[in-house]
DNA sequence: GTTAGGGTTAGGG
DNA sequence: CCCTAACCCTAAC
């Protein structure tokens, strides 16, 4: 409860890009037992590193960029792209000696349109409307498709979720019926003239 | 024991 | 009100 929060410093930040460029990304422990890097990330443990390192990932994924629009939307058949071993990168295929973008210290932000998850989510429950329901999985494949999103997106998409049936915009719902563990989600869009009804099946687990 | 992934919380715009 | 960054917990290797 002392440090309620504590920011990486540019020294600190510079020393993990370093060590990561020497050593290369995985080996944190290395990175942290290293005599150059030890007394500056002698406050970040080998979990800090690789928490900062995966955000300065996803900063240089690249957002505001290539906003490439694929309307392409094939929720019920079709899915090749959504297979089940996908780095959240685009097409990171780039494997030379770091896997990170050194270049990152530009960051090409827009501004001037922001991603709006919120929206983003809407509109694809809104395109899907499939009665069946649509996974989180196809939601977020959708968005990504659509539109060059974080991979924090699909973390903190559930909470993203149920901030939004908070609101009042979806309610999430347990059906029993299921196989296992499976919980619909229903979502109900009340429009000025039309009254939409999606749903969403979210695996609990399987 | 370490690494990777997921979830949650706090802070800033 | 929404998005970003740091922190914590758990599973797999």
């Amino acid at each position: 409860m002392g440090a309620p929060k504590q920011k990486w410093t540019s020294e600190e930040e510079d020393a993990l890009r370093r060590g990561v460029r020497k050593h290369g990304a995985g080996k944190w422990r290395t990175i942290q037992k290293d005599p150059q890097f030890s007394p500056i990330l002698s406050s970040r443990s080998n979990i800090d590193l690789k928490d900062k390192w995966r955000n300065l990932s996803f900063s240089a994924s690249g957002l505001g960029s290539s906003k490439v629009r694929v309307p392409k939307i094939t929720g019920s058949s079709s899915s090749p792209s959504s297979s089940s071993q996908a780095l959240l990168l685009p097409a990171a295929n780039n494997v030379t000696e770091a896997m990170l973008p050194a270049d990152a210290d530009k960051k090409p932000r827009d501004g001037k349109t922001p991603p709006k998850y919120g929206a983003m989510i809407m509109e694809a429950l809104s395109e899907l409307n499939q009665p069946n329901g649509s996974d989180i999985d196809a939601i977020f494949d959708f968005i990504k498709q659509r539109h060059v999103v974080q991979s924090t997106f699909r973390r903190f998409l559930p909470s993203k979720l149920r901030r939004l049936a908070d609101s009042n915009k979806i309610e999430k719902v347990n059906i029993p019926f299921c196989k296992l563990d499976y919980s619909y989600f229903f979502l109900f869009s009340f429009h000025l003239s039309e009254a939409y009804v999606f749903l969403f099946t979210i695996c609990l687990d399987m």
